[in-house]
DNA sequence: CCGAGCTGCGCG
DNA sequence: AAAGCGCGCAGCTCGG
């Protein structure tokens, strides 16, 4: 191969199922079909991984959810993808993509995120295939997307950056498969342990373990009601009503500002119900098995862009347990996550030199400090967030404009998506994911309240949908784009971890045929990464985590002067100090 | 009996 | 303390 005719370069690879076969189209660098091959199912994935070895091309599929895992439980690992499904997503509703009535008319592929199915042995396996709910799956229909979107992206306004987007959450498919493949190691004898001696010990036939029983028992007389009934809200509100507590509901922040007997406990009884039923043994049970938590995450399932999860609260795993993560004997855990990554983003992508002064090198807040702005870390914390969120009450709201004189530049950014969205306006991200328009109710109720007969009610209701669109806007540029710089972050330090020899050991082969003996991306949570490495390679995965961050702000903002520090620790726990 | 909707709380 | 954004899940209530 010359590599000067681009006929000779495998640039992509197509793939489409055909009944239980696998069909793939070989194309060249300009995207003509130089090849296509059928395949059985059995001998599609040592297919794929020679093809891989030799042309390392970018896989191009339906949806890595619905052919990844297979590939993974196979001992096959691809570097790249394309997958069809997300980036339809994000080209049809990209402001970037300038012509996407094709995109828009193609809505088979209009298909929202959908659970990975179990890793089988038995590769592509027909009941998977004929999941009712996946985007098409078919060669032709493939190819036809496919160009499509080559279409969308090289007649759009910016195909650079639309490029680095569907890379970057296709990368991002790739990940969450091989993370769900991995799973986070877990030491469910901690967990058990963790429970027994906050809760007492477990109560066979599902009784309430002893401290909570305990609890629930102080409550009740505090309350004089021995009926009185801790789980139901309504009956709860009224219980507290009786003995003179006047909430209006029965949240923890409402309840402290009470004094009385029963407060102290009823806290604490919600705390410990709360631990029991979202993460108790039953949790336990069912979500680890042999060593390992493999919660379900969908990449692009939320409109901003971040990562959504279904099943095992993934994203919602309690501080209180980070104790049970635990690296294999043998291995470690590098933990590290982004320190004020969305303020961050913020300033680089308003190229406001004075916020990314008071980053450069330091914590954030306390550069807000050191600028005069506000007073304490606090304040500028609660500044910051206000100003990213939208707050217009409280402290939050006080402190806001005292933001817009210091930093008019990040301010100004936030505060035109803002305007656009109130106005029914759409935003994008720094790589051109685009919110979705205002819903059809929402526009009927802003045109009602400009007619001549429209009540007061109408227009307060108008106004406040408004005003809600525009906090939503406002936010999705930073959250979304933070979520891009996460994406590339992921897809830079993947790359840079295959890279590291494998290390021989016979400790991890929980984690699947592909990396038990290999680091990997063990877990994942917007802006935090735990990976999971024999020790004799923790100090190589650091640098490659800390380097993957530096790439992933040049990828992003160039040669902006701004720096995305890191929290890093090397440890057999993942729990914070 | 099932499902939608509400509440409260865990995470970023 | 919440407030101002984005989520998922458990448990309850209530209507069909």
């Amino acid at each position: 191969m010359t590599g000067a005719d681009p006929a000779d370069v495998v640039a992509w690879i197509v793939l489409g199922r055909a009944g239980g076969d696998v069909v793939a189209a070989t194309l060249d660098a300009v995207g003509r079909e130089c090849a296509r091959e059928t395949l059985t199912a059995t001998d599609a994935a040592a297919w794929i991984a020679d093809r891989e070895a030799v042309d390392a091309p970018r896989w191009v599929w339906s949806d890595a959810t619905s052919w990844y895992p297979g590939l993974l439980a196979a001992g096959v690992r691809v570097a790249r993808c394309h997958d069809l499904r997300l980036c339809h997503a994000i080209l049809r509703d990209s402001a970037l993509v300038t012509a996407a009535d094709e995109l828009r008319a193609a809505t088979a592929w209009d298909v929202a995120g959908v659970a990975a199915p179990e890793q089988s042995a038995a590769l592509f396996d027909l009941d998977e295939v004929a999941t009712p709910v996946g985007p098409p799956g078919g060669l032709d229909a493939a190819l036809a997307e496919f160009a499509r979107q080559r279409a969308a992206v090289s007649g759009s306004s910016d195909p650079g950056r639309l490029r680095l987007l569907i890379a970057a959450e296709s990368a991002g498919a790739l990940v969450a498969a091989e993370l769900r493949a991995a799973g986070l190691p877990w030491d469910a004898a901690v967990h058990d342990a963790l429970l027994t001696e906050v809760l007492g010990p477990r109560r066979a036939g599902g009784g309430q373990p002893a401290h909570l029983q305990e609890l629930a028992d102080r409550v009740r007389r505090e309350l004089g009601d021995p009926a009185a009934s801790l789980d139901s809200q309504p009956k709860l509100l009224r219980s507290l009503h009786r003995v003179g507590i006047l909430v209006e509901s029965t949240s923890r922040w409402e309840l402290a500002e009470h004094e009385h007997p029963v407060i102290e406990p009823l806290i604490q009884y919600k705390k410990l119900s709360r631990l029991l039923s979202a993460n108790g043994w039953t949790w336990l049970d069912e979500w680890v098995r042999d060593g390992r938590f493999r919660p379900v995450y969908i990449p692009g399932g939320v409109v901003t862009g971040r990562w959504a999860s279904s099943g095992g609260g993934a994203l919602q795993l309690p501080r209180q347990l980070r104790t049970a993560v635990r690296a294999d004997p043998g291995w470690t855990l590098v933990v590290a996550d982004v320190a004020q990554l969305e303020p961050r983003v913020l300033a680089a992508m308003s190229r406001d030199e004075r916020l990314a002064d008071a980053a450069r090198g330091r914590d954030l807040y306390s550069g807000i400090v050191e600028s005069g702005t506000v007073a304490t870390r606090s304040e500028a914390k609660i500044a910051i967030l206000g100003a990213m969120y939208g707050a217009t009450t409280g402290e939050s709201g006080r402190l806001v404009p005292r933001l817009r004189r210091q930093y008019p530049r990040a301010m100004a950014l936030v505060d035109d998506a803002a305007r656009v969205g109130e106005e029914g306006g759409v935003v994008t991200t720094w790589l051109g994911r685009s919110s979705p328009a205002p819903s059809s109710g929402w526009r009927d109720s802003q045109s009602r309240a400009t007619e001549a007969e429209a009540s007061g009610a109408d227009e307060t209701q108008a106004r406040r949908w408004a005003r809600d669109r525009g906090r939503f806007t406002r936010n999705f540029v930073v959250q979304g784009t933070a979520a891009e710089w996460a994406l590339a972050w992921l897809a830079d330090l993947r790359g840079r971890l295959a890279a590291l020899p494998p290390v021989p050991t016979d400790a991890a082969p929980r984690s699947g045929p592909v990396f038990a003996a290999s680091p990997h991306i063990a877990f994942f949570l917007h802006d935090e990464i735990i990976v999971h490495t024999p020790i004799a390679l923790a100090v190589a995965v650091a640098d490659a985590v800390r380097g993957s961050a530096a790439s992933a702000g040049r990828l992003l903002f160039g040669e902006f002067p701004l720096d995305f520090p890191l929290d890093l620790k090397i440890a057999q726990t993942a729990d914070k100090d």
